[in-house]
DNA sequence: ATAGCGCCCTGGTGGC
DNA sequence: TGCCACCAGGGCGCTA
């Protein structure tokens, strides 16, 4: 599942390859991905727009386009969420597409951005900035983990009256932006933290370095490229490199201490955890 | 107010 | 072999 990781590097991909490309056409084969705007509205805002740069905020990309009346104010902004499913592939050109194709935005150098999502929960869709302020994720976003200014004193305010195990808590965008199953495990993991531990029982100095284990974690997956998994490709459709340490690995022995890790549920989401490294004691 | 649950959707898997 | 019930999962919206 893409997350902040994930996002980050099609992000930076396309900051690369798509500022200052006018929009010259949009198909729309699935309005699904539109997530209720019509058509209409979608093609008005961006076919004739340019594409001011590419801004990530959680996992959703930010992409403020220009119209030609207004070149220095954003008229609209391209909001794009993966969910679960979700791709953004660039093509050179006009290619086959799958029967997962859900929109493609044709570019005035030929090339096309092209959105595909097997599940359909993802979106995609040109948002006024009033109608932005209106989406509660987006509103709600907690801060972003990879600022330079965030660390364990921002994340002790944002679990400051939370109650309940830390693991579903890291999942909550309100709480830190972007962090995904896997990267909540994976932090987990690294801070030697039980994902039931409840989130008050928590002291300072591991919430420091469940802070300092996020940061890690998500900036080696960033320089990764993102996680390798069958739902993840990157703009030219090429898997991610980071390897996780727990995710996915339940009954495989533990990279530290060779015990077999745990499969649990928790907040309705697979986890696992090192039942030897992560001190089931503490609980 | 906040926590918990169902919902969206489809490929993969395990059981018979 | 084939079929089918079931599972996974982010985030929203409803309920308690």
């Amino acid at each position: 599942m893409p997350e902040l990781p994930e996002v980050e590097t099609l992000r930076r991909g396309l900051e690369q390859s798509i500022p200052g490309r006018h929009i010259t056409d949009v198909l729309i084969a699935n309005a699904k991905s539109l997530k209720g705007q019509s058509g209409s509205v979608f093609r008005d805002r961006t076919v004739g727009s340019r594409v001011v740069r590419v801004d990530r905020r959680g996992k959703y990309l930010l992409i403020p386009l220009a119209s030609p009346a207004t070149p220095d104010t954003p008229s609209a902004f391209l909001c794009v969420h993966l969910k679960m499913r979700g791709q953004l592939l660039l093509k050179d050109g006009p290619a086959p597409v799958d029967r997962y194709h859900c929109v493609t935005l044709v570019l005035d150098d030929g090339r096309e951005l092209r959105f595909h999502d097997m599940w359909t929960w993802g979106e995609m869709r040109a948002l006024t900035e009033p109608e932005m302020a209106g989406v509660g994720g987006l509103a709600r976003m907690g801060a972003e983990p990879l600022d330079p200014s965030w660390g364990g004193r921002e994340l002790a305010t944002s679990l400051a009256g939370r109650k309940g195990p830390i693991k579903p808590l890291l999942l909550d965008q309100s709480v830190v932006a972007g962090v995904g199953n896997i990267y909540a495990d994976e932090s987990l993991f690294r801070a030697g933290i039980h994902p039931r531990r409840a989130a008050p029982t928590l002291s300072a100095a591991e919430v420091e370095r469940l802070a300092e284990s996020i940061r890690a974690v998500l900036g080696e997956a960033v320089g990764g490229g993102g996680t390798t998994s069958e739902e993840y490709v990157d703009l030219h459709g090429a898997a991610g490199r980071y390897t996780p340490r727990v995710y996915d690995r339940g009954g495989a022995p533990c990279h530290a201490c060779g015990a077999a890790l745990e499969r649990i549920r928790l907040g309705g989401r697979g986890t696992v955890f090192c039942p030897v490294c992560q001190l089931a004691s503490a609980l």
